[in-house]
DNA sequence: GGTTGAATTGAACGGATGTTCAGATACTGT
DNA sequence: ACAGTATCTGAACATCCGTTCAATTCAACC
């Protein structure tokens, strides 16, 4: 037996990605194996090489994927601080709600990256982390925010609006754009000059 | 050859522990097989037996602990909301900085829990929670806080606060007692009615 | 309709996995 | 000095791992 009725590289190599992004979000990268990949495609294992060179790369493609996505779907809009920050919290909400899986990924799978792999992955997340800090910087300046260190309320924005993913369930509560609201209310009020 | 000189069950099983709580933090339970774990120690795979009955157990054990002393370790002092909250922002940052490893770990290896092991974290996880989103319900109460919705504030103000691990390191530019200082800074802006 | 190349199988590789256990040794109490 | 027991080894179990590759079959084009 070999090759399949109806096989195509055209469908087959975005069902492998696709399969890895979700069993490497439910139960981790190390945890699964080529073969689990290979029967959620339909497909045997040794088939998955015409897709990917090996496991590493399937993971770090998928990373990479997403940051490059993350940095190119949002550039700050002509306007000042205020608004830049609110335009930023909110795009950050939807563009992270809309991936969990990626965003997860992205957040657990770090420490399987080889080296130079992660160097790569840090060093996208890092210009991610500018950008918002650009803004806080500019408020300060105008002293529109008060801060008593921009780098730090860099890292505790992020951190907070990503949290979002870890609670977050379609049809709760609270559609997004209420937490969307509701959260860049929490922002403005932290960096408001008072 | 069988028993070693010096062995001793008071030794090695913290030990054991030690090095599943290293190996586990460093590079992910599913990647740590228990021949590391015993090389660590210094002993082979087997005796790692005497002290856990299996892996799973293992990682459980460390994660269950961690929570049992977290929730035992604070208690609201006898004060207004905002104290509180302060007390719980510091006292949140501080426990969370003195165990790096074990916070990550029971962040990051959820997923690699039995369901009944992770019902019980998961009950545990929640009525931490819980004690935050008391503080924030009194103090909303009372108008001295204002905020659209305690249970996201809760789930904010943590993700917030948890984020220091991420990029802490001691011996960097602030020391923990100034990173506190403007952490609680900002949850004390995000929270407060204006 | 036959030829060519793309897509896939299935077996194989060496090695690692969690766990068990009989046997051997070192410590403890007498 | 000896007995008994706590501690550990080393081998074994069945199974899984990532990856390679010759052989095979299907799809596309002439």
């Amino acid at each position: 037996m070999a090759r399949k009725q109806g096989s195509h590289a055209d469908i087959t190599g975005p069902k492998v990605r696709e399969a890895a992004l979700r069993l490497f979000a439910r139960h981790g990268f190390a945890a699964v194996s080529m073969r689990q990949i290979a029967a959620e495609v339909g497909v045997q294992a040794g088939a998955l090489y015409l897709y990917t060179p090996d496991k590493q790369t399937l993971l770090f493609e998928l990373m990479h994927g997403h940051l490059e996505e993350l940095l190119a779907a949002w550039q700050a809009p002509w306007a000042g601080p205020l608004v830049q920050l609110e335009d930023f919290a909110r795009h950050h909400i939807r563009f992270h709600l809309d991936r969990p899986e990626l965003v997860f990924i992205a957040y657990m799978e770090l420490r399987n990256l080889e080296p130079e792999n992660f160097a790569v992955i840090e060093r996208l997340r890092r210009e991610y982390e500018d950008r918002l800090e650009a803004i806080l910087k500019a408020g300060q300046a105008e002293r529109v925010f008060d801060l008593p260190d921009t780098k730090l309320a860099t890292m505790a924005i992020i951190a907070m609006l990503t949290g979002v993913n870890t609670w977050y369930r379609e049809g709760g509560r609270l559609d997004r754009d209420a937490v969307e609201g509701i959260y860049w209310d929490m922002v403005r009020k932290a960096v408001a000059a008072e």
